[in-house]
Parts: structure tokens; C-alpha cells; sequence
RNA sequence: GCGGGCGUAGCUCAGUCGGUUAGAGCGUCUGAUUGUGGUCCAGAAGGUCGUGGGUUCAAUUCCCAUCGCUCGCCCCA
């Protein structure tokens, strides 16, 4: 039985041309993140299980964790997300580090579920997080990080949405303004969760199943809807738009519309999954009818460095996928046309290899990208060749040229063909790729069109 | 965890109402006289029809199982 050359299922391998794309987003995330000052960070893909038990979520550790145990009888989970872990290090030098403390992560994360489409077992995310700021000013930014980053990439704000709630906001609804206990809160918390799946219809009988008779006396579907309902805060109930949370709504609001961000809308539906939000939350959508979902999101969970036993740091964050990025990137043509990274392809003709090596090294101080063809093929094959890998530029060494100290370039997209030398050849290419070729690693500034406030 | 669809050449797929040498396009390789690719032309290689079992004179085709892929549900970082 021959072994199999599929990857593992629900992970992916990523040729060269996969792996383009993907360096691609994440050295625009990077780039992005950079410009507020975030860091990047790294951890171990292993983590105790304990770690994702506490917070995280129990169906996730449950059903969706790579768990299993080491040699040492050691429980372990490879991470199905960050936040646990970022938290774990923040705990751990608590005292010590510098806050606001920005940090940011790319990398892989895990989760055992049925791959299906834009979901897979192994995905990408980059997290990205402030630590310790207790005010609205976090959320101002980490939201304002999340726009810029999807503008980093030639976004337009008419392709997306961010729709913003707060969990302490609906904590107070579903506790205090519908009296629920703690069972109904989180039964109705997952309803309005799937509350755009569902027929309305539907909706509302699920609802009333989940009230006891003197809450449903006291109106409560009714209350409910009213909050739901509310496309703008100033529509919420009186008794709700006296909460703080409800001020500090309007606050991030304030502060992001000043910011220019016009996309950004209340939306009390919004919940998200995760048992550890404290604050805001977020979810950014988007707006293409094909494909209106929700791409990712975050908000502030200020509870979980403390679970580590040292004093609470208060933290925003939010986590963006690699797949629902490459989507969204895809319906909205938005990606560019990715280049392989060499620049050169040196083509020899005759056994001239050992004078060769110095042009070659030559164009290699200068800068470029050069890969030579070793076979000792014949011309045509050593072309082709290079046209087969996408280089744009070859050059060709045979006894005349390096006699003459003079080299064939030629431009395999139209032909062309000039003599140089090689620090000539190395100018001409260099020149090439900036004008040409701006994408090959990230988007210049130039295509941040960020308007002026 | 539940349900649907599909497994034929490297890729995308056709085909066999069960019956002698299983096809196409793309791709790959070779060639058109030796230092020029992408187009065109000529030719070649490449498949025990996912795997195991059953029915049958005969199975890639029918039946069962199994594995894999895929889409949806659940759930969602």
C-alpha cells in the first residue's frame, strides 16, 4: 500500500503559489498592526487542557480540541485559539511588563470539527490585543486596527460592516430587564445568536418557550423584541439606555465615527460564542449578499489574565481568520496579482559554470533574487523553464557573453532582448520590480487610502 | 455527532441499459539539425475505473461494507 500524498484531513499544504497568498495577508496584517505599535509574540502550540477548561467555552474543549496525553501522562490540547494562551503570558510577567501592552500573534490554531467550506481543522488567525486599559479608548482602537487592516488590503468601508453590542449590556437585559436566571439567560443568549437563521416565527416560539409564566405576564417577549429590535441605542428602553454599559456604547460610537469610521452600526444581536466577554463586543460583516456573514470578531475580556491568580488586566482584543479573509479578499476582488520572489532565472549555456558564479554572486550583492538553472540542458528547456515558474526576467551566460563581461537579459513577457553588465542588469531589474511588481511582498503605502480627519 | 452528493489518466470530466484493445480536453515528455520560451504542427508515455467482499458464465458498470473527498446541519475562534 503506497502511502498517501494527501495532507492530513482538514489541513492544507500550500505550494509556493498557495503560500504567496498567504504571505501576502499576513505581511499586510503585520504591516498594519505594526503601525499602532502591536508586537508580535509567539507561544507554543501545545497547551495544558486545563487551559481552554476555564473560559473558553464547553463545547469547544469538549468536542472541538485536539486533547491527548503526552508521554508523561500529561494532559495536552494543541490550541484551538490564542486568547487563552496571550492571557497566560501577560499573567506570567504581570508585574513586570509595560502597559498598554499591544500584542499581536499569526499563526496556527486547531480545532476537531468536520472540515467543510471555509472551515477547516487547521486554520490561520492573527490575534491582536491591548492590555490594560480599563476605558472605551481600547475598544476605540482595537476596533479602529480591525478597519484599517481590512482597508490595508484595498477594502472599501461599503464592503463591510462592524456591528458593535456589549455582553454587560445584554448581562443586564436578560438578568435585570427580563429577570431571567442563569439558565434561561443562556439559553435565550444562544437564541439571539441564531436569530437570522431562524424564521421569526420560530424565533418567537422558542422565546416564549424559555419564559415562565409570570415572565411571560410581565411581557417579556414583547421586552425583549424591543431590544432586539433596536437598530440605533437611542431606540433601547429607557431603563436599558441608564446602564453604563449602554454610555460606554455610545462612546466607542462617538469616538469611531470621528475616526471616519462610517460602517459601524449598533446591533444588540450580536453575542458571540465565547464565554469570556466582559464588555463590547464586536463582529465585522460582510456586505456582499453572497457571502453576508460574519467574518471575525473580538471584544473586551477583562477576566481572564486574573484566572491565572495575579491581579486582572483588563483587555480588547479580536481574532481574524486566514480562510474568511481569503473569501471576502475573493468575492471582492480584492487580491492582487502575487509574484514568485525570484527575480532572475541565470540561464548557462556551455560549461561555464565556474566563471558564471561571480556575475551570479555579483547580481546576488546587488540585490536580486537569482536562481540558476544546474541542469546543462539545452537553451529552449532552460527557458522554458523559467517561463513555467513565472520569472519575468532570464539571463543568459555562455563563453561569448562572459568574454565580453557583457550578459543577455531578456524579459520572457515581451521578448525583449539587451546586453549589460551585470551591475547594469541588476539596476534595470531592481527598477522593474518596484514599478512593476508592488505586491510581491506587500501593498505600498500609496494603496492605504486612509482619508484625512 | 446527524444528513445529502461523489470517488474512472497528474487535473477537470465523459462512458459502460454487465460483455472483446476504457475515452476527451488540459497538463507532462519527445521531435521539427545543434544559443532562445509562450502560438501552431507531429508523436509518445500515463488508468488492475478508491479498497474489500458478494451476485453472475462475465463487474469499472448491480448489491453490501469500508476508506477518502465534498456540501449542508449542529457549533463557531
Amino acid at each position: 500500500m503506497a502511502l498517501s500524498t494527501q495532507p492530513y484531513k482538514g489541513a492544507r499544504d500550500f505550494y509556493p503559489e498557495d503560500k504567496r497568498l498567504q504571505k501576502y495577508m499576513f505581511n499586510t496584517i503585520r504591516r498594519t498592526v505594526e503601525k499602532f505599535g502591536y508586537e508580535e509574540y509567539d507561544a507554543p502550540v501545545l497547551e495544558p487542557v486545563e487551559l481552554y477548561l476555564a473560559k473558553t467555552g464547553e463545547e469547544i474543549v469538549n468536542e472541538q480540541t485536539y486533547a491527548f496525553e503526552d508521554r508523561g501522562g500529561r494532559k495536552v490540547a494543541l490550541r484551538p485559539e490564542m486568547t487563552p494562551t496571550v492571557s497566560r503570558l501577560v499573567a506570567a510577567k504581570r508585574q513586570e511588563l509595560a502597559y498598554p501592552l499591544r500584542l499581536f500573534n499569526i499563526g496556527g490554531r486547531w480545532r476537531y470539527e468536520r472540515p467543510q467550506r471555509g472551515r477547516y481543522r487547521e486554520f490561520y488567525q492573527a490575534d491582536v490585543d491591548i492590555f490594560g486599559i480599563e476605558g472605551v479608548a481600547a475598544e476605540h482602537e482595537i476596533i479602529q486596527v480591525a478597519d484599517h487592516m481590512l482597508r490595508a488590503f484595498g477594502a472599501t468601508r461599503e464592503m463591510y460592516t462592524i456591528r458593535l453590542n456589549s455582553r454587560k449590556l445584554m448581562d443586564y437585559v436578560l438578568h435585570d430587564f427580563l429577570g431571567c436566571n442563569e439558565v434561561q439567560a443562556q439559553s435565550i443568549a444562544k437564541l439571539i445568536d441564531r436569530i437570522h437563521k431562524i424564521e421569526h416565527a420560530e424565533f418567537l416560539v422558542q422565546a416564549d418557550a424559555l419564559f415562565s409564566p409570570s415572565q411571560r405576564d410581565a411581557g417579556a417577549v414583547g421586552k425583549l423584541l424591543h431590544v432586539l429590535n433596536a437598530k440605533k441605542p437611542e431606540l433601547l428602553p429607557d431603563e436599558v439606555r441608564s446602564q453604563v454599559s449602554f454610555k460606554e456604547i455610545l462612546n466607542v460610537m462617538q469616538l469611531l465615527q470621528a475616526s471616519g469610521v462610517t460602517n459601524l452600526r449598533f446591533d444588540p444581536t450580536i453575542v458571540r460564542g465565547f464565554d469570556y466577554y466582559t464588555g463590547i463586543v464586536f463582529e465585522v460583516f460582510d456586505t456582499d449578499t453572497e457571502n453576508n456573514r460574519s467574518m471575525f470578531g473580538g471584544g473586551r475580556y477583562d477576566g481572564l489574565v486574573g484566572l491565572f491568580g495575579v491581579e486582572p488586566v483588563p483587555t480588547v482584543g479580536f481574532a481574524m481568520g486566514d480562510v474568511t479573509l481569503a473569501n471576502f479578499l475573493e468575492s471582492h476582488e480584492l487580491i492582487p496579482e502575487l509574484q514568485p520572489e525570484v527575480d532572475v532565472y541565470a540561464i548557462f549555456v556551455g560549461n561555464v559554470w565556474d566563471q558564471a558564479q561571480k556575475v551570479v554572486e555579483l547580481m546576488r550583492s546587488e540585490g536580486l533574487n537569482v536562481a540558476c538553472d544546474l541542469t546543462d540542458r539545452k537553451l529552449d528547456k532552460q527557458i522554458k523553464t523559467a517561463d513555467k515558474k513565472g520569472i519575468h526576467y532570464v539571463v543568459i551566460i555562455g563563453q561569448k557573453e562572459i568574454d565580453d563581461g557583457r550578459f543577455v537579459l531578456k524579459h520572457l513577457g515581451t521578448g525583449a532582448e539587451e546586453r549589460h553588465s551585470a551591475a547594469r542588469i541588476a539596476s534595470i531589474v531592481k527598477d522593474y520590480r518596484a514599478k512593476h511588481l508592488p505586491h510581491s511582498i506587500s501593498p505600498t503605502d500609496d494603496d492605504l487610502d486612509i482619508e484625512e480627519v
